[in-house]
DNA sequence: TCCATGTATTCGTGTACGCGAATACATGGA
DNA sequence: TCCATGTATTCGCGTACACGAATACATGGA
């Protein structure tokens, strides 16, 4: 063992994040909260390619943020856990914030 | 004008989280958090290089999440709202529970 | 002005990501 | 078994990121 920082539960964390950091899977948990769908759907409801869709899914199930549960053929994606969502709006609120007061923030 | 998905919040939303997905920014907010220090001293602390401590602060820095401050030659940061580490905490809690309850949480 | 301290940037490289397009796979019904 | 529906994966490509190493830049003191 060398040092032991960056610890696994920190690595965990940061893929977590990592998962956040992409418009289009914020978008899609923001949508499986208003309600729980399935890929298709989802694709047709927030304009994206249904591959697209299903590869940014997979992402977020691989990091516990979605669960999947099949029906039929089709397999409705939900919400792991809303405090995901909490935790989003929270982030919202500090951007917010931030681009009020200080006048800088780019892209 | 096409479909105005993707809005200017939620490309910056995705942003901050990005920053957020790098362990070694994670843990550099939360020692600026513990303490506000400069960039050597964070360097030393953390057991990173000097250069790379720095380039991850231009990142956090850009998203708004630590601010700089000039103080001689040295250059203090602090985080820019400790509501991000409220927020990193309840992911960390999401975290665990998810590793807790569900049985698979892979890398 | 020159030096010491501390910080930021550049360069080159390897890796990881996101996408469109095409296709493979899974499930259930006739 | 064959087909229809719905989902996941592969391929190729371009882009973006993180790093070590080296170096440039900024600030203040002698």
């Amino acid at each position: 063992m060398e040092s032991p920082t960056l610890d696994e539960l920190t690595l965990l964390h940061a893929n977590v994040c990592q998962a956040l950091g992409d418009p289009k899977r914020i978008l899609i948990l923001y949508a499986l909260h208003e309600q729980p769908r399935y890929v298709s759907l989802l694709a047709d409801d927030l304009d994206m390619p249904q591959p697209t869709v299903s590869r940014h899914l997979a992402i977020l199930r691989q990091r516990a943020l979605v669960r999947a549960e099949r029906e039929g053929t089709a397999v409705i994606y939900h919400l792991a856990d809303s405090r995901i969502i909490d935790i989003l709006n929270n982030m919202r609120q500090v951007l917010r914030d931030a681009i009020a007061h200080q006048t800088t923030v780019l892209s």
